[in-house]
DNA sequence: ATGAGCCGTCTTGTATACAGTTTGGTTGAC
DNA sequence: GTCAACCAAACTGTATACAAGACGGCTCAT
């Protein structure tokens, strides 16, 4: 029964994060070693090792003795994590400016091309994709590979919530903006611009986030994938 | 044989990161389940979960059907580690110095005061621990409870380092002068100021300890009981 | 003699069995 | 009727048993 390359555990906790992200698990759920196990077909040992992983990267929260519940990051936490994630893109494309290498700037625009792109065909998906990449390759050229790993973490953490924020109208030709605006000051080597466009960048994103948040609890409007509301 | 607050676990994993940071198993080491299960007196499982805590947080290096291996930082990764501790402090002062509290300030100004006794007695290890206190209270004043988390994960990570580091001579007086200017710099609300102050004062230990490192290596002095990286 | 292939052992990964705690229901007393 | 205490079922944490890779030594062939 082993024949692989990745523990079985990997591969559970990858799935359980993906059913947690898609809704299926809400906050404050309460997983069952017992049903996760059957529902993967394995014993709850691995069961039992994803939920660790899970617990230990703030997806969820495990009381001794009491269980793992689902742990969504409220509005508050929601903020703060985003103030982090734009100070430290700041610190990337502060770093970046002195360290990038013509090659990289290169990818970057042509990255950025197929941004535009996207927003001509308003194909939101392709252009979440693509300013994935974009924000990556500057987290790359900041030349700190412990800096980029925790970019990328916290990246990978607010994924579903920038995603969600991306459909507000009119958000897509202004981020492009700005993105030609770091890229500016990348090239002219301005350190503190990168910087400053850069922060104000993600940060807009969490403000946006916010402001969706609140609609959302005024309006009563249950799924976040459906309505958009329009820019302030 | 249950009957504890915390997780056997738990335990097992801080056991085996002090016996990883105070030298007992050096860079490298393999961590045979079965030996740690043994010495613990308990099963593998725990063993295992605990192994996988560390993993998780970066201290061994988990190979797939291979086996836990000790991962001290090499230099480059340090240098990397102390740059981004360094920028996170520098964002914590920064938003420390609209956010703080008149009591904080307080605080802040009697945690320094012991720490200049300590440096009267050349108490190192009380320094070391008021420093620590020091740093935390302006994580906490920075308002962002995420941010705060973030910082206390990455001051824990580098703890025996910058501990090493401490030692040499004259930086006693030298960091307690930047606390001070840090002080200052919160009390004026002076945030760009703040922020510059604490990331040289950050950054520096970086530097030194990367000198530090060159003199073991050249000196060829064998441990300096912090766990010494060997190969690149 | 040396190198490559095979087998045995050791170790990790997974399954199952067991122990103890928590929780919810039920029953009894006031 | 309500509240509290007790009992039982369920679930988590731990131990043990089993399966399948990986490494080392051995053998055999060139």
């Amino acid at each position: 029964m082993l024949f692989m390359d990745r523990k079985r555990s990997d591969i559970i906790a990858d799935d359980i994060e993906g059913l947690i992200f898609d809704g299926t698990f809400a906050d404050g759920a309460r997983l069952d070693e017992v049903q996760l196990a059957e529902r993967f077909s394995v014993s709850r040992t691995p069961v039992r090792e994803a939920l660790q992983r899970l617990a230990l990267s703030g997806l969820v929260d495990q009381i001794p003795r009491r269980g793992v519940f689902v742990r969504q990051p409220g509005p508050v936490e929601l903020i703060e994590m985003f103030e982090v994630m734009a100070e430290l893109e700041a610190v990337c494309a502060r770093l970046a400016a002195s360290r990038i290498s013509d090659d990289a700037l290169a990818r970057l625009e042509s990255t950025n091309a197929r941004c535009a792109e996207a927003v001509s065909a308003n194909d939101t998906d392709s252009y979440y994709h693509q300013n994935e990449l974009f924000h990556a390759l500057i987290y790359e050229q900041a030349g700190n590979g412990f800096l980029q790993q925790e970019a990328l973490r916290l990246q990978r953490r607010l994924r579903p919530f920038r995603r969600m924020q991306l459909r507000a109208r009119g958000r897509l030709k202004q981020s492009m903006a700005e993105h030609q605006a770091v890229v500016h000051a990348l090239k002219d080597g301005d350190a503190a611009g990168a910087a400053d466009v850069m922060r104000s960048h993600v940060a807009v994103q969490g403000e946006k986030f916010h402001h969706l948040l609140g609609l959302l609890k005024t309006g009563g409007r249950g799924n976040a994938g459906g309505g958009a509301p329009s820019t302030p």
